[in-house]
DNA sequence: CGGCCGATCCACT
DNA sequence: GTGGATCGGCCGA
């Protein structure tokens, strides 16, 4: 197996972290189900300085505390009451910055995963988006906050090659409130 | 303490 | 293309 090592997480340029993320496998272990997919879609958000993070302008609560420790653990919130967003929290401690991963391609547990999204039928779309891929790897508030070496959650290299060219960027989705910064490439997306 | 709204998704039209 | 679901965080009073 090869894990990413915690190096990956702590380099100071998030939005490599980003797209180095593409291609890689996201894998959880989680009530006794193991499903694993290939990150297809992320975005960067980078700190104190990104009006679109929550962790803007330095802001520290209860929600994003998180944020705030050592790169290489998770960070997940529940959005507009009902979604659970799994975030990669990068850099080193007190630096605020993280990767939302936004799909994945299921590769291992499909069959959990359907159950899990109630489409017992349409094996396709289970994962294509940042709630329902949570949703299918069965991530909620109780993996906030678990290291991505030694739990339930971890991100592997299998060595599947990324072309620089087959990868597609753009601006982030739902953060319009975040003025100019809303207009940022930090998305990145690749086609399975 | 009240009210607004969000790093979304799905069912409808 | 649009609106409803649904609730915790956040801000201002």
């Amino acid at each position: 197996m090869s894990l990413l090592p915690l190096s990956f997480y702590l380099r100071n340029d998030v939005v490599e972290i980003a797209r180095d993320l593409l291609g890689k496998y996201l894998i959880t272990n989680i009530d006794g189900v193991y499903t694993s997919g290939i990150i297809t879609e992320t975005e960067a958000y980078a700190g104190i300085s990104d009006r679109a993070s929550h962790a803007f302008n330095n802001r520290r609560t209860a929600r994003n505390e998180i944020m705030y420790s050592k790169g290489g653990c998770a960070y997940v919130y529940l959005c507009y009451g009902m979604h659970y967003l799994f975030n990669i929290v990068t850099n080193e401690i007190d630096i605020p910055h993280a990767v939302l991963i936004r799909g994945i391609k299921p590769v291992e547990g499909i069959e959990q995963m359907k159950v899990r999204t109630n489409k017992i039928h349409n094996s396709k779309n289970l994962s294509n988006g940042p709630g329902k891929l949570t949703k299918a790897l069965g991530i909620d508030m109780k993996q906030n906050g678990v290291s991505l070496f030694n739990s339930s959650i971890k991100i592997e290299d299998r060595k599947l090659k990324i072309n620089a060219k087959e990868i597609k960027v753009g601006k982030r989705i739902g953060v319009d409130y975040a003025k100019e910064d809303a207009l940022l490439p930090y998305r990145f997306m690749i086609e399975i």
